[in-house]
DNA sequence: TCATTCGGACGGTAAACCGT
DNA sequence: CGGTTTACCGTCCGAATGAA
């Protein structure tokens, strides 16, 4: 009846979910397979008892300990998982075969941040410490900070290479091949960081390098990284079963995230777990899932929270213009290597000879405009500071 | 009373940064 | 190159809500 964290209790001796001396009704308990299985990654099925609690630092409170990865109906039920593949909690509920791991996104690459606030070791660790908090002195010629609401771009427009493979499986990753080239840096840098507010005050913003051929890269971009509100209800799986329809919230990150890369991803995966017979409602649900992701019209929706990434490409009015009018039918074709999945998402509308040498165009003429900026300095510069400044997204703003 | 849903705190860790 | 810092992203606690 005290305040004991739920973990503390949980995850000390007995009642805790490895070995079997779970929570659940051991009748149940005893029809499973034995809770030996070598996760997918490689780890050992029960990790947490062993380093869960220290013992030596007593006071205090011991760490919330997770799993490496939950099981795909844990997951969408936000609910505590076990290393043990039929997890504890699925065999509760009879849908042990329905267990199995959740698959991990790649993890965002090429996040550019800001100068790292050094932290000396312990030195004067009280005023640190203070200074830790509230963080640096809100230097305005610094990224100040990341979670700054005008930095974070709107993550990374575009999927990942997305040969994922999980984490488990560091092999068949292979960093973005063709991929690269499409995405860097400049490109998903958040906006301040590339167009450095101190940099302002100089005057001109710094671009990087490559800055040239970024230009054309980040219109396509940007359009993407949204998705169609949330009007897709989910087909008849999994209304009544333990594993509750997705958190809303939680698949729109997902969904909004991967867009591209990842439905490739699942496609893979899906694949190879069908050849290997492990077609288990689990996996329907996610093809379904995807299904009808692809099948979103995937409204361009030019609005949303970009008001970060392309101020900086709000100079060459001439250009914004351009594009603007080249964007809004483009729904969100970035793909990097345009043979990948561009055909999956593409609605029927554009054909994309046409975007292709719209784009061609633009490139064009982005290049040639910038040589034009380059040789006449002052005013166009302004001209976008200004509009940075004033007006950060003149084409929606609200 | 039990089950389900879900917001958000928390933890783990990969990737970026940075001094050497 | 290795140590440090940062933040992405997954896990799951616990309150709210619903169903039996
Ligand atoms: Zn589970
Ligand atoms: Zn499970």
């Amino acid at each position: 009846m005290q305040s004991m964290p739920y973990y503390q209790q949980g995850y000390q001796t007995n009642t805790s979910y490895s070995n079997n001396g779970s929570p659940v009704p051991s009748s149940v308990l005893s029809t499973a397979a034995p809770p030996m299985m070598t996760h997918a990654n490689g780890m050992s099925p029960h990790p947490q008892l062993g380093e869960a609690a220290p013992a030596t630092q007593s006071q205090q409170p011991p760490k919330r300990k997770q799993v490496k990865n939950a099981c795909t109906n844990c997951q969408k039920a936000c609910k505590k998982c076990d290393d043990a593949r039929p997890c504890p909690r699925c065999i509760k509920y009879g849908i042990a075969e329905t267990c199995v791991n959740s698959v991990r996104k790649e993890r965002k690459k090429g996040i550019k941040r800001g100068p790292y606030k050094r932290r000396q070791k312990e030195e004067d660790t009280s005023t640190t410490s203070s200074l830790l908090d509230s963080h640096q002195p809100p230097q305005p010629g610094q990224p100040a900070h990341q979670s700054s609401p005008y930095m974070r771009p709107p993550s990374m427009a575009f999927g990942y290479p997305s040969n994922l493979n999980q984490y488990g499986q560091p092999t068949a990753y292979d960093p973005y091949g063709s991929y690269a080239a499409a995405y860097h840096k400049d490109q998903m840098m958040p906006q301040s960081y590339v167009v450095n507010p101190m940099y302002q005050s100089m005057g001109y913003p710094v671009l990087m390098p490559g800055a040239a051929e970024s230009q054309q890269q980040q219109q396509p971009q940007q359009p993407s990284s949204q998705q169609p509100p949330q009007q897709q209800q989910h087909a008849s799986y999994a209304q009544h079963s333990p594993v509750p329809q997705p958190h809303y919230s939680l698949l729109h990150q997902q969904q909004s995230s991967r867009q591209f890369g990842d439905h490739m991803l699942h496609q893979q995966q899906q694949q190879q777990q069908q050849t290997q017979g492990a077609s288990s409602p689990a996996h329907l649900y996610y093809q379904q899932q995807h299904h009808q992701q692809q099948h979103q019209p995937s409204t361009p929706q030019p609005s949303s929270q970009q008001h970060t990434p392309q101020q900086q490409q709000r100079h060459l009015p001439d250009i914004k213009e351009l594009q603007d009018g080249f964007m809004k039918p483009q729904p969100m074709t970035p793909v990097p290597s345009a043979s990948t999945s561009s055909g999956t998402s593409t609605p029927p509308e554009s054909t994309e000879d046409e975007d292709g040498s719209k784009y061609a165009r633009l490139s064009q003429l982005c290049t040639a405009a910038l040589h034009h900026n380059s040789n006449t300095p002052n005013t166009t510069t302004s001209d976008q500071q200004n509009s940075h400044a004033g007006s950060p997204n003149p084409q929606q703003q609200s």
